[in-house]
DNA sequence: CAGTGGTCTAGACCACGAG
DNA sequence: TCGTGGTCTAGACCACTGG
């Protein structure tokens, strides 16, 4: 069979490749393949759908990033038995994400003085304790109303003329996404009680259930930055995968 | 500058789309090309690092989808100005995710019943109220600790043959993952308090911050099922991107 | 060992969109 | 308009790994 433009009208100028992602989840979703079944190599694919080889390639690495495939040499690609649910999602910006609502954007500095890196922080992070470090604890408002509280620490060592920085008068998050590009960064999603600080730079109850983001990047094993974001009650983040 | 192996001494064999990533990234970190420049064009890159073009693409649009580079036909390609986060994180199955950390995984249906779709769900998934569905409550036990409470709705004309699958012997995740594929998914995280129910269900207290995931698949536009899954106490969903 | 995917190449044409 | 990235191709060699 042959892929045409035809065969899905959504389609009219649609990358070779596309299409035969699309037919080839077409076949998975109809049950033609199903789960765990081997399909057809790569060389008697470019020859049904009329393509190369390489874009065959392509078009199944895609499917097998997404978690729809399960490729192996030699042992040929398979629909997967267990897809994997993958879900990437951006995280934008505070500033961004309150303007994009129509929302007047302000932060404040609640706090800001060197400090060595706590035990506990050093801990979980793996990296040396008593670090000297900057700590800094921000709320970001969108129309007055708080949207995010940040309890960040910053090594000023990670980045050339970040000691010339006033984070005072700078936003760490933007100054830092600018000018401290990274190599590895880790994120983790929880859930909190807030405490009576979270509350109160929330404007909330403690107790109140909030989103809580650990977010650290690195370059090699060089810590940069680590940041705690406590989202306002009832935040979401969401996805598309 | 060509780039052998021994420029980078962790990469022996290394694809070559590999080592120019690397090699791009490093100039990147080191500020050789600064936030907003524009770099050399794919066939300038090709000839430097003695590779095809299309070996080049391949390595730019893999940092492309990174979001560290900013790429336009014509205006060719810059260093991003504002590195958009991004985090892919996979959601585990949660028996996988019990008996992979050594615990012994089992599962209780509380509840399962026919029932039409309840307003605010259709309303929140744009989807028609009143639709027949089938609701599930299960929780998930790792050496009999409740690990997730699950709230899910199943639209049971999605599938061919789920007319016949008794989910009270059947875990209704595993057979979905298995038995129904989907164009579209979306997912939510959140915080919530632990109202009575979830307390009970996952043995904590009322009040608990839980984290909370709401997932849908949908063929087209058509809904194959909907669930909010409460995590215990202290649950962390992490990441590396 | 040999079949399969992983990768690369040299060349080509095309689509987009900045200037 | 025309430089740039987007895509495709035909062929090739290689790395892995299942049988």
């Amino acid at each position: 069979m042959n892929i045409k433009p035809a065969d899905r009208p959504t389609a009219q100028t649609m990358p070779k490749a596309q299409l035969i992602v699309s037919e080839v989840r077409r076949r998975i979703l109809d049950r033609e393949w199903r789960q765990g079944d081997r399909i057809p190599d790569e060389a008697d694919l470019a020859v049904e759908f009329g393509a190369a080889r390489a874009t065959v390639n392509k078009a199944l690495q895609l499917l097998a990033d997404e978690g729809l495939l399960d490729r192996r040499r030699r042992a040929g690609t398979r629909v997967a038995v267990d897809p994997v649910r993958k879900a990437t999602l951006s995280i934008p910006i505070v500033r961004e994400q309150i303007e994009s609502a129509g929302m007047a954007y302000s932060h404040r500095i609640i706090a800001h003085r060197r400090s060595p890196l706590p035990d506990a922080l050093a801990l979980r992070l793996a990296a040396p304790a008593g670090m000297p470090m900057i700590h800094l604890r921000a709320v970001h408002y969108g129309d007055g109303i708080p949207f995010q509280y940040e309890d960040r620490w910053i090594n000023p060592q990670a980045v050339q003329g970040m000691d010339a920085v006033d984070f005072r008068h700078v936003n760490a998050n933007e100054w830092l996404v600018r000018n401290a590009p990274y190599l590895r960064a880790d994120v983790t999603f929880s859930a909190a009680n807030a405490d009576a600080r979270d509350a109160r730079m929330l404007q909330t109850r403690p107790g109140q259930a909030l989103l809580v983001l650990h977010r650290s990047t690195w370059n090699d094993d060089h810590l940069i930055t680590t940041v705690r974001i406590a989202c306002r009650p009832g935040h979401e983040i969401g996805t598309r995968g």
